[in-house]
DNA sequence: TATATTATTGCAACAATGTCGCATTAATAT
DNA sequence: ATATTAATGCGACATTGTTGCAATAATATA
């Protein structure tokens, strides 16, 4: 399928873009100033996802956060750590590699791997 | 609240001991012999993990794995990888420590880290 | 053993998340 | 200007997890 610009997927990618964190489908509508269907913001968010704009994290509640990829992000199999601060409710990005020993006969796909915690902007 | 021990406890704990794994509420009360209610299995496995018993694991799909803690899970702050395995579901428990080198300020209260592929057991 | 206390349970209802089918709309190419 | 088909809105749905409340049952006490 060839893509084709909408307002709508431009809405959401400035959305992200602006508030440099992971967001969830619901803080994503939120900021949006047009109205844009459920369905249809994760119908752009995945399909963000599938073209590797974006990636996602599964965070302690269970939700979807989506975040943008930044260049180095783009490099294969360059799965990072997140923070998830439980004062603030962000969900950041951490410039940290997850790297791990596994057990002979296991092969590493993805990782999701989330910290939950006090950022460095909350003391 | 003094814990009081009942069947419906005894017989969750039985299907976790049995299967080894993480297991979600839902493939709980698939090996459940007895009839329990949704509400009262998750308030037994809540209690488990408030009893420091059972840890959870939010795994890929957004669901809450519930999985027995070992004796050295005891340890304060042993926060450890998880393997889910694409191919024959299970996810596990794996022996490798989370660490990392968070930014100064950043302070780790817990971590959920699940590496996702295909197992030793799946080729 | 009989009784009182209250933890536990079942039930119903609920909120939230995420997906899907289908008809309509609109972006793109010709 | 028109045809093609990707994108959208709507409704419906499945699933997960929690909560209030009344009924039940595990435990301690007399
Ligand atoms: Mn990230
Ligand atoms: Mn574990
Ligand atoms: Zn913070
Ligand atoms: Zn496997």
């Amino acid at each position: 399928m060839k893509r084709r610009n909408t307002p709508s997927k431009q809405a959401v990618l400035d959305v992200l873009i602006q508030s440099g964190q992971a967001m969830s489908h619901d803080a994503i509508e939120g900021q949006l100033e047009m109205d844009i269907n459920r369905a249809t913001i994760y119908r752009i968010l995945n399909q963000f996802c599938e073209d590797g704009m974006v990636h996602t994290i599964v965070a302690n509640d269970g939700k979807h956060y989506f975040a943008l990829c930044n260049n180095s992000e783009i490099a294969p199999s360059g799965f990072h750590f997140h923070f998830s601060c439980t004062k603030c409710k962000t969900i950041s990005c951490l410039d940290q590699e997850v790297q791990l020993n596994l057990p002979p006969g296991f092969v590493m796909e993805k990782a999701n791997c989330v910290v939950t915690g006090t950022c460095q902007n909350c003391v």
